[in-house]
DNA sequence: TTGCTTATTTATCAATTGAAAAATTAACCT
DNA sequence: AGGTTAATTTTTCAATTGATAAATAAGCAA
């Protein structure tokens, strides 16, 4: 019930937990706690809740946040931007490695990175909330991840590059989110093992090109 | 404000709008704008929203459910199982007809019935909510919809029949669950057509049926 | 019409919610 | 040590929540 206020410290027991923060630290542990409650039992969950979990009482929020939503916003920028890697660009484009080694590679990390309870409770309770965060995350995929898996593949087809057709895009949506269905799937609903993940993401990959590829051949 | 109460009478005005309801009617109603409620808001929507929707005071809704938990199980069974049609495991397995039409066909009827606001919603939350009722229906799938659809791959392909392993229930799954996300994604964030619908439930397909051909490949 | 059944409303509760204001006290500085 | 800053708690509110009990009235049967 008590003393679940910190989680490790110096390592040095001889001196109490320390109780108070530093105004950059409580701050943190606000979101960091947010993220995981909400996880859990989604926006609605009380600020009261919230303050227990972290040993505080529930007006010292509103030191750190005008109002709750406030917080939550504060939620959504840190699961949607801090996770997100702009070196996966790179290893896209990087044509000194074979294509699908690379798709492979990228979409390991990039489901290592959002295949946690959290990012994707959050991701879809915020959805379902109509936020506006949700829909600027989606077109960063298609931006930064459909738009140079594109170029790969036309390049690895021996065709000159282009854009991207609205066709194509729901393609991409299709094999993109069954990768993250996927991930829904075994890890809201039950377990997984890293190489199931692996066997999933090889035939994602290879279902995507094989099938943008296909759909090449109509091309003049 | 007022008298939002029914959606067609008779016809005639003079006479005040119908107000008491049969006890079947009424519980009905609850259920109807609950389902619509609940997709809008979550399950958290008040009792009250509800009731003034319905242009009725909020505790007639406990002469019909004892508890606010009893309308959202009525709910999860209305949308869940009185969309499913027995006549799609027949569709699936009907040899007088190409697999690709049968499959495309298959998920224009699949989606059809989905791919609505309510539904897509109501599903989402009740995920989150780790109702048990969700786990239930991804089992109905795999025994209903992805065993016949495998074992019409495997006989097209010219193979004898076996049991789906599990990973080729994941490798289902990428592909069904992108379908799904397409909707979501379509429905909960902007607009759909129905020819973009079936552009990509044919790629899904195509992509499926080479999919796990390509894993047969790799059989003795 | 009269009377009975029951669908519906009125009135009310206790618990929980987000939030504000004021009091307190831990920690840092000189 | 003493004094000051600011992190934290105490106290408190009004609004909203799910739910109950009793009063009312609509519609059917006689």
């Amino acid at each position: 019930m008590a003393g679940e206020i910190s989680d490790d410290v110096t390592g040095e027991d001889d001196r109490p937990v320390r109780k108070r923060l530093s105004s950059d630290e409580r701050r943190k542990e606000f979101i960091r706690k947010s993220i995981e409650l909400f996880a859990e039992d989604g926006f609605e969950s009380s600020t009261r809740e919230l303050a227990r979990r972290l040993g505080v009482t529930q007006p010292l929020l509103y030191r750190y946040f005008p109002s709750k939503q406030d917080l939550v916003s504060a939620v959504y920028e840190e699961v949607y931007l801090r996770r997100w890697r702009p070196e996966w660009e790179k290893l896209i484009a990087d044509r000194s490695r074979p294509l699908r080694d690379r798709l492979i590679e990228f979409y390991g990390l990039y489901t290592d990175a959002i295949f946690h309870p959290d990012w994707i409770r959050i991701y879809l309770y915020s959805g379902l909330k109509g936020v506006e965060i949700n829909a600027r995350y989606m077109k960063l995929i298609v931006e930064r991840i459909f738009t140079p898996i594109f170029n790969e593949i036309r390049a690895d087809a021996g065709l000159a590059p282009r854009a991207l057709t609205e066709r194509e895009i729901d393609e991409m949506w299709i094999i993109h989110g069954g990768i993250f269905y996927f991930g829904v799937i075994k890890l809201v609903y039950q377990k997984t093992t890293p190489d199931t993940k692996a066997v999933a993401i090889g035939f994602a990959v290879d279902a995507l090109t094989e099938g943008l590829k296909r759909g090449f051949r109509a091309e003049a």
